[in-house]
DNA sequence: CACCTTACATGATGATCATCATATGAAGCC
DNA sequence: GGCTTCATATGATGATCATCATGTAAGGTG
């Protein structure tokens, strides 16, 4: 057949997608290309018309990740701004919600202990995204705050932390436990209020 | 050879010891029977004396690294108490050495983000170091904490947190600022004073 | 209408790996 | 001194996997 102009372009976004999620759920080594490319409807042997490499592919996967992740957080900030839209933030990102579906969230959770396995070509991309994530974190903090950069390095710390270590867990009470206290305490570290207890969490 | 009455159990002991810097260094998928053995100066055959299955080494060596990492986090602290004890603690965890070290380091911070890729033999030992871990932690904050277990889990959450961001990240410097800033805002959090900046790092 | 590009499929290759069946070789025991 | 035991070695098996060479169908282009 032939394929329409942009056919392969969509292909290969659509296996940029499987990949991004897949790697999130299962690690940079959980993914196989024989499933990846069933996952999408294809078969094995068309993966190297679209990625150099295993690795090549793993690397742009984690680009769209982040730039996934940029625009959904802009979806659960909503229109908010200043207190509200970190508010916002960090309930979202320490909700049982977000903690459920690693293979759509944040990148930094996800691959903060994948250190060894990601490929040396995907590096770049996370740090990237890391510095990104600080950067916006410090745009979000009160004008008041002494050293908006330093305070935001640690947030994100805690931040990843609690998600990552919430999903390590075995144990839901414990799990709940991690997400919780991070979140209160990451609340008030950022000057915020204490959160309405009846909705303490936002979908995204 | 007739062996030596308990040569059967430092041959496992050995094994043990190289799976569990293996797995902090590579993952769980990282380490393979055969390399691992041969690194203990054996051939892979006789792996299945000791271990029934892979899963179960990984099991058991995650047990080892925590029992390890208790009897470690005694040397680091030395005979220091109180706030001194949970500077040090602090210190040394933060410190360059322990991220440029994660084969003996904390297995929570290497562990964080492999929950995808962890046998289900190894999980109920992973909850019981987190657990220990925040115990441990609650235990050294001021007796005038409103509620340790609380910030414990908190802080602990961002330590663990920094030192695998600091691991995950590619450029030094951004590495560095990232264990820096987590260092003295915990610092600050446990209610320590501003650390010397002559001599801001322990060994352990 | 013939051709050639293009997007993908089929099938093979070689590597790696966990697992296991079986062999070996040294020592304690009779 | 031969028999047995037991820690480890050798080698095989089957599975999984990344990669690639080659085949195929379809449709725009000449």
């Amino acid at each position: 057949m032939r394929y329409s102009s942009d056919q392969k372009l969509q292909t290969r976004n659509r296996v940029l997608k499987a990949a991004a999620a897949q790697i999130r759920t299962h690690g940079p080594q959980g993914v196989g290309v024989a499933a990846l490319m069933q996952e999408v409807g294809l078969t094995h042997g068309g993966f190297y018309a679209h990625f150099a490499s295993k690795d090549a592919l793993i690397a742009a996967a984690v680009k769209t990740m982040f730039e996934d992740a940029a625009t959904q957080r802009h979806r659960a900030i909503d229109d908010r701004s200043g207190p509200a839209a970190l508010g916002a933030f960090i309930d979202s990102y320490l909700s049982p919600d977000h903690r459920d579906r690693p293979d759509r969230g944040c990148p930094v959770a996800c691959l903060l202990g994948q250190s060894a396995q990601l490929p040396a070509l995907a590096r770049p991309a996370f740090d990237t995204g890391v510095r990104g994530m600080v950067r916006l974190m410090a745009s979000y903090l009160p004008d008041t705050t002494p050293d908006p950069m330093a305070l935001a390095s640690s947030l994100i710390a805690e931040l990843a932390g609690a998600l990552a270590l919430s999903r390590a867990v075995e144990d839901e009470a414990l799990s709940l436990r991690l997400l919780e206290q991070s979140r209160l305490a990451l609340r008030a570290r950022a000057g915020l209020a204490i959160p309405n207890p009846e909705s303490p969490y936002h979908d995204h």
